[in-house]
RNA sequence: GGGGAUGUGGCGCAAUUGGUUAGCGUACCAGACUGUCGAUCUGGAAGUUGCGGGUUCGAGUCCCGUCAUCCUCGCCA
C-alpha cells in the first residue's frame, strides 16, 4: 500500500520482518492495552490489521508517557522503530506477530467514547445494535472482510463483461411507475405536482431500451427497490448485476453468465465450476423435485405413486386420487436410521406446508415398519410376497409399491397426498426437511439452469398475470396456444432461472421484439391494447422504429455473495443494511417530514407531521 | 396483514410456586504489576427488568394492550 507521509509511512498490518530497524509513523485505532507498569502495550488496528506498540525499557519516556491514557478505539499516530520480538515471543496468530514497534512518540488524533459494544469478534452483539453503529460493526473483521470480498467480486463481474464489450450503463433512479409487479416506491414531483416518480424495481425496459438504441451488450450492477415485506435474503433495495444482450437466444446467454460465473468462482478461489452448467426443464424440475429451485446436491426424487397407491386399500390415498389429487412420495435412504422424533419433524414440515400429513414407514428385511407398513403387509392367510430386495412379507400390491419406489432395506419412506398445489409444497418441503436430517447438502456447488418456465400463473380468482414480465417471448411451438383461453396455463416462456444449491441467484428471458406478438400478450394478460399503449408507450413506440432480437439476465447479488461469502443473512454482505421492517437503525430512516416540505410538494397527509422545531 | 420467538446495568446471561436490598460474567473507571497479546490482581461505578395498564399485601415472574428486533406464511411481474 501507497501512503502519504502525512499521517503514516505504513500501514499497521503491513510490517514484517523485512521492516525491522526501520523508523515508521503509524495511524490507527487503540485496539488493546495491556500494562504491566514498567512495560506496556498497545494493539494498533488499521484495516490491514494489528500491530503491537511496546515501551519497555530501551523506549524514550515520550514513548511510555504516550501509551499511558489511551482508551480503545482512541485515533492515534504514532512513531517508533520496528523491532524483532524476543525469542519465544513472537505471536504466530498475528500476521505482524514476530515484529513489534518500539514507540518513541505518540499523537492523539481524536478520542473515544465509551463503546456501545465491544470491537472483537468473539462478543456477541444483537443486529439492531450492529445496524445502528454500522461503523464500529465494519472495524470489525467479518464485516470489513465481507466488503472487501465484495469489492473483488464487483471488480471481477465488471472485468469479465468490460472484456467481453458489454456497456455499462447507469439507467434513472427516479422512473415510471409501471403497476405490475412488486409495490413500488414512489417519489413525490415538486414541479409537477400531483405526479410522482417510482424508483426502480429493476432497469428492465431501459436495458430493453438500450438494445434497440443498438448498445448490443449492456450490463450494470443497478440498485433495484420493492416495497414488499422483508426475508432474510431479501432487502427493500438490492443489488443486480444487470445484463442485455442483442443478437442472440439462450444458448449465448447461457454461455455468458456461464463464463462470468467462472470467472467468479474462480477469482474467488472457489472449486471451479464445470461448463457447461446442467438444465433442466421447469416441467422436469416440478416433477422430480416439486420445486423450480431445487438444491441438487440433495439426491432424493419424489416418486409419483398414483398406480400404486392406488392398490394399498388406503381410504386416503384412494379418495385423494379419485379427486384428481396426487399421490407422491420420497425415499430417504438410510433414513431407518432416523429417530420418531426426527420423522416426525419431517411430517411437521409437511403440516406446515398446508398438507394434512405425511404417511410414513420404515423399510427393513424382516419387513415396513410405522404408519403406512399396515397396508404394505400382506393381510392374514394371504401369502406374503418377498421382495427381490429382501423385504419380507409384503402383499403383492406392497411389494410393487415399494419397487416403484426402488426402497431397500434401511431406507424410510414419505408420502404426501393431497390436491396438487399443496402435494407439491408438501413434497419439497419433506425432501428439504429429510434431505438436512439426513445430511446430505454438505456437496459441491450444483448450478443449474431451470428452462421452460410457463409463460404465465394462475391467480387466485382464476385470471393469468407473467409468471416473469410481459416482455418475455413464448416458445414458437407454443404461440398458437396464446389465444385458446384453456391452454394458456400450457405456453412454455423462453425465461430462465439460474439455481445454486436450491436458491434462485437470477433470472431472465429471451424478450419480445415484434410488436404484434407484444399485443397478443398484453390481450392474454386481459390489457387492452389502449391500456397497454398508456402504460408502455415508451417501450412499444421503440419497437417500431427497428428493434433487434434480444435476451438477458439478472443476478441478485446480495444473495450471491451472501453465499459465496457463506454468512447467515445477506445483511451480512451489505454495508447499510435495513432491518425487516425496512427501517435503519443508523439514520432513523424513514422519518417524518418537516410540515412545509409536504407543502412544497402540495401534500396533504392523512397522519400527522412532524411539529416544526 | 397472519403466526412464532426474544426483550433484565453498555454487552452476554441468571433470578425456585409470585416473596429480603434484582445476581454473575464481560466491558467501563481507579490503583497495582517487567513480556503481555481475549494479560493478571485489588477496588469502584453502573438497573424506570422495552413501554402502558391490570390482578395482588407483594410482580422481572401472572393477565391485557402496545412497541422494537429476528424468523416465517401471504407478498416479492
Amino acid at each position: 500500500m501507497s501512503q502519504s507521509a502525512a499521517w503514516r509511512t505504513h500501514a499497521c498490518g503491513e510490517l514484517r520482518a523485512e521492516h525491522i530497524g526501520q523508523e515508521v509513523t503509524l495511524a490507527g485505532w487503540v485496539a488493546n492495552r495491556r500494562d504491566h507498569g514498567v512495560v506496556s502495550f498497545v494493539d494498533l488496528r488499521d484495516r490491514w490489521g494489528l500491530l503491537q506498540l511496546v515501551a519497555d525499557e530501551d523506549a524514550p519516556q515520550t514513548g511510555h508517557e504516550g501509551l499511558q491514557g489511551l482508551h480503545p478505539e482512541d485515533v492515534i499516530q504514532v512513531q517508533g522503530v520496528v523491532r524483532a520480538r524476543a525469542e519465544g515471543q513472537s505471536n504466530a496468530d498475528r500476521a505482524t506477530g514476530e515484529v513489534e514497534l518500539l514507540v518513541s512518540a505518540v499523537t492523539v488524533i481524536s478520542r473515544a467514547a465509551r463503546l456501545p459494544f465491544e470491537i472483537a469478534e468473539h462478543i456477541d452483539v444483537p443486529e439492531d445494535m450492529l445496524l445502528r453503529f454500522r461503523y464500529l460493526d465494519m472495524r470489525r473483521k467479518p464485516l470489513k472482510t465481507a466488503l472487501e470480498r465484495r469489492t473483488q467480486a464487483n471488480h471481477l463481474i465488471r472485468q469479465a463483461l468490460v472484456d467481453e464489450e458489454f456497456v455499462e450503463v447507469e439507467t434513472p433512479m427516479l422512473t415510471r411507475s409501471t403497476p405490475e409487479g412488486a409495490r413500488d416506491y414512489l417519489v413525490p414531483s415538486r414541479v409537477r405536482q400531483g405526479s410522482w416518480y417510482a424508483l426502480p424495481q429493476s432497469p428492465q425496459i431501459f436495458k430493453q431500451l438500450c438494445m434497440v438504441g443498438g448498445l448490443d451488450r449492456y450490463f450494470q450492477i443497478a440498485r433495484c427497490m420493492r416495497d414488499e415485506d422483508l426475508r432474510a435474503d431479501r432487502q427493500p433495495e438490492f443489488t443486480q448485476l444487470d445484463m442485455e444482450m442483442s443478437f442472440v437466444d439462450e444458448e449465448d446467454v447461457y454461455a455468458l453468465v456461464e463464463r462470468v460465473m467462472a470467472s467468479l468462482w474462480k477469482g474467488l478461489g472457489r472449486d471451479e465450476l464445470q461448463l457447461p452448467l446442467e438444465r433442466m426443464p421447469h416441467a422436469d424440475a416440478i416433477r422430480r423435485f416439486a420445486s423450480d429451485k431445487p438444491d441438487l446436491r440433495n439426491p432424493i426424487e419424489i416418486v409419483d405413486l398414483a398406480a400404486q397407491g392406488g392398490t394399498l386399500g388406503f381410504v386416503v390415498f384412494d379418495k385423494v386420487l379419485e379427486g384428481g389429487g396426487y399421490v407422491r412420495g420420497i425415499r430417504v435412504p438410510g433414513g431407518a436410521s432416523l429417530s420418531r422424533k426426527q420423522i416426525d419433524s419431517i411430517e411437521q414440515a409437511a403440516k406446515d406446508a398446508g398438507a394434512g400429513g405425511a404417511a410414513w414407514c420404515k423399510v427393513a428385511t424382516d419387513g415396513p415398519s410405522g404408519p403406512l407398513s399396515r397396508f404394505l403387509k400382506a393381510a392374514e392367510g394371504d401369502a406374503p410376497v418377498d421382495c427381490p430386495v429382501g423385504i419380507a412379507g409384503l402383499s403383492v400390491a406392497g411389494a410393487a409399491f415399494l419397487r416403484e419406489l426402488e426402497a431397500l432395506p434401511g431406507d424410510l419412506v414419505v408420502t404426501i397426498a393431497d390436491q396438487p398445489r399443496r402435494a407439491l409444497v408438501a413434497l419439497n418441503a419433506i425432501r428439504r426437511r429429510a434431505g438436512d436430517l439426513m445430511d446430505l447438502t454438505g456437496g459441491p456447488d450444483r448450478l443449474v439452469w431451470i428452462t421452460e418456465f410457463p409463460l404465465f400463473e394462475q391467480d387466485d380468482d382464476g385470471g393469468f398475470h407473467p409468471a416473469h414480465h410481459p416482455f418475455t417471448a413464448p416458445v414458437s411451438e407454443d404461440l398458437a396456444l396464446l389465444e385458446d383461453e384453456s391452454a394458456k396455463d400450457r405456453v412454455r416462456s423462453r425465461a430462465y432461472d439460474l439455481v445454486l444449491n436450491g436458491t434462485e441467484l437470477g433470472s431472465g428471458s429471451v424478450r419480445i421484439h415484434q410488436r404484434d406478438i407484444q399485443q397478443k400478450l398484453f390481450a392474454a394478460i386481459g390489457l387492452s391494447p389502449e391500456v397497454a399503449e398508456e402504460r408502455f408507450r415508451f417501450l412499444l413506440e421503440a419497437f417500431r422504429y427497428g428493434a433487434p432480437p434480444h435476451a438477458g439476465f439478472a443476478i441478485g447479488l446480495d444473495r450471491l455473495y451472501g453465499l459465496l461469502f457463506e454468512v447467515a443473512s445477506i445483511r451480512d454482505v451489505i454495508a447499510f443494511p435495513k432491518t425487516a421492517t425496512a427501517t435503519c437503525p443508523l439514520t432513523g430512516a424513514p422519518s417524518m417530514v418537516d410540515a412545509a416540505q409536504l407543502e412544497e410538494l402540495g401534500i396533504v397527509q392523512s397522519v400527522p407531521s412532524e411539529t416544526t422545531t
